[in-house]
DNA sequence: GTTCATGCAAATTGTTTGCACTAAT
DNA sequence: ATTAGTGCAAACAATTTGCATGAAC
């Protein structure tokens, strides 16, 4: 499933260098949902001139092109994820900050519902749980 | 059900100034979800001293208190709404920026159980269904 | 050889803050 | 009189952009 980052980029149609290819990388390994500063400092371990502004430019045009996720949280920066999974929504834990995927087929059933009901199609949604551990 | 912008303010202990009982009166009003701009602009015409820095102010002030409520959509600065009716989430219509409230106790229901798999409490949370008109 | 991507620094946008002043209590 | 609220301008944070250079095709 997690294919090489060069191959991915050539697969969008788009110019593949260097930094593109270090930022799809350090992205596609990540297991947690950086923002773009954390993804320039991870990146520039592997291509030390990538800057802060190729890593928006990139992650941009990779968003366009359906290969990567932005995530708005309520507070602070934009998050992103590759989008190699299939789609599902987050829970985020307000006192660690950690975000938690979960997907429910009978929540997105009901969404369509209630949008067909008002003439609407869904195009995408976007849902947060803001939680805390049960004590 | 809506009631003076003064009283409500009186209410929460903070101080009623000129500035605020606009603000909110507009708020209350507003048939639409306003940003911090445009709630300056409609507000400067009950007193058009009114600073935009004061409409932050008092916009964070309210939502400490839980007078207003601010939503983050996707883009773009923050928009608002009072807190008078009970919670519900939004669908936004792509093309006309237009924003719907609806409510579903069912989705509602499967969010708590969901989070409680996973021994979370749920402290709150957004969804907004970003949609187009059927064809 | 063209065209697209990059780095850098400057510009933008939305929001917040320090400070001296004014108004609500 | 005391304390909280305000306007203004400057400060900020996240993100975007213009431009000259450099790399991918």
């Amino acid at each position: 499933m997690k294919q090489d980052p060069a191959q991915a980029l050539r697969d969008t149609g788009v110019r593949v260098t260097r930094q593109r290819e270090a930022l799809l990388k350090v992205l596609t390994e990540a297991e947690d949902h950086p923002d773009a500063a954390e993804l320039h400092r991870r990146a520039r371990t592997l291509d030390d001139s990538l800057s802060l502004a190729t890593v928006y430019r990139t992650l941009s045009v990779l968003e366009r092109e359906g290969v990567v996720l932005r995530l708005a949280l309520e507070n602070g920066g934009a998050r992103y994820e590759v989008a190699d999974a299939p789609h599902h929504d987050h829970i985020v834990d307000l006192d660690s900050g950690q975000i938690t995927e979960f997907r429910s087929e009978k929540i997105e059933q009901l969404q369509r519902e209630i949008a067909a009901e008002l003439g609407y199609d869904i195009v995408h949604h976007r849902m947060e749980l803001y939680c805390r551990k049960k004590t």
